[in-house]
DNA sequence: CCTTTATCTTTACGGTGTCAGGATTGTGAG
DNA sequence: CTCACAATCCTGACACCGTAAAGATAAAGG
């Protein structure tokens, strides 16, 4: 209507998918998945309620797009701690438990999304293919370190990691994440190596 | 209006209360947290959508109810297994697992509220108290195998029976829980064995 | 019997997801 | 350069949801 704000917003945002994901993202953290509300993204990102359908066709698409972003990041978070970690299988594999946790702790709102929450749909050709990426990125590393497992060698390793970080991050296990750094990353390292074969 | 049906619905239910938590249970269970409703859960009960508003103050009372009576089933379903374990310290610890995992397979979504919402409200007396409660006996049943545990010791335990229970419960270790029972029996009391000191 | 209290219903309001249709802008063929 | 087309975003509408207020009904107790 007027022109005399010259930066005023344009029709078209420009790159509003990644926008909404961020959005997405930052109203997670602040209200948690329950109270997640999509006009609420679309108000944080400047735009109408009904601007998202365009990119995500519903608010299950916005959220399996989110959790498959989440899913990157996570494997680069076990990556990060691979890459500073001695290079045996044993080391290799504790240090991709300690990026599990990291990323919990790091992305508490995207863990949950992607652990907690049946609203990702993960029969999605993306979410699914990331997911399995990083279920067989573990049970890579446990056949690393014993050849053949049994199913209760992979579950034990998933089973630690993945608990330490649900309980870590949703702060019922302060004992432990209210450590300094050092110790803390010595006690996870612990108790991940207590796990394992 | 008419009074030819003789079991119509009389204008007091009569134990609505208790009414209003199993058909909560049930819609938990049908359409997950996400997706839970108060309206369906009176229809359900066979009342306005506002009855429950009587019994629990909001949505977060009846979920909060809900989550304290499922920590009470959580603990019977320990001492279940405790009851039927050997009376060493050790073996009553890992009953205590069993008992953790049962709990999740066997009312799932009553487990999914109690550890992955933030709609029930912990500050209340008497889910704090019974959360409480359950944290209590596990570290107590700690501190019965080893006196005065670091904090890796009962941290490793619940990671690894939560873990367990979590992954398992929401389909995630499916390479253990479709194993027959007796075999699916000893491998979670393997798994939790590897993370006691 | 009759008042008081507990229980449930009705009505209303703002918020939410999704759909249908309209408005605006970028794009590429002519 | 122009102009139709496609992509992008907005407006309006609908059904459902949670909650509050006020009314209706039944139970309890004097």
């Amino acid at each position: 209507m007027s022109e005399q704000e010259t930066a005023t917003k344009p029709y078209h945002h420009g790159d509003l998918r990644s926008a909404l994901l961020a959005a997405a993202e930052a109203e997670l953290a602040e209200r948690g998945i329950e109270a997640f509300s999509l006009r609420a993204v679309a108000k944080r990102a400047g735009v109408s309620h009904a601007a998202p359908a365009h990119h995500f066709k519903d608010t299950g698409g916005l959220l399996t797009a989110l959790a498959a972003e989440g899913y990157r990041q996570f494997l680069a978070a076990q990556a990060a701690r691979e890459a500073a970690a001695a290079p045996d299988a044993r080391a290799q594999l504790i240090a991709a438990g300690m990026g599990y946790v990291d990323f919990a702790l790091a992305r508490t709102a995207l863990f949950r999304l992607m652990h907690a929450s049946d609203r990702p749909d993960y029969g999605t050709a993306d979410l699914g293919a990331v997911a399995k990426a990083a279920y067989d990125h573990l049970s890579q590393g446990v056949a690393a370190i014993r050849p053949n497992p049994g199913v209760a060698d992979v579950a034990a390793a998933w089973a630690t990691a993945h608990g330490l970080a649900d309980l870590m991050s949703s702060g019922r296990l302060n004992s432990v994440s209210s450590l300094p750094d050092a110790a803390r990353d010595m006690a996870i390292r612990d108790i991940i190596g207590r796990s394992l074969p």
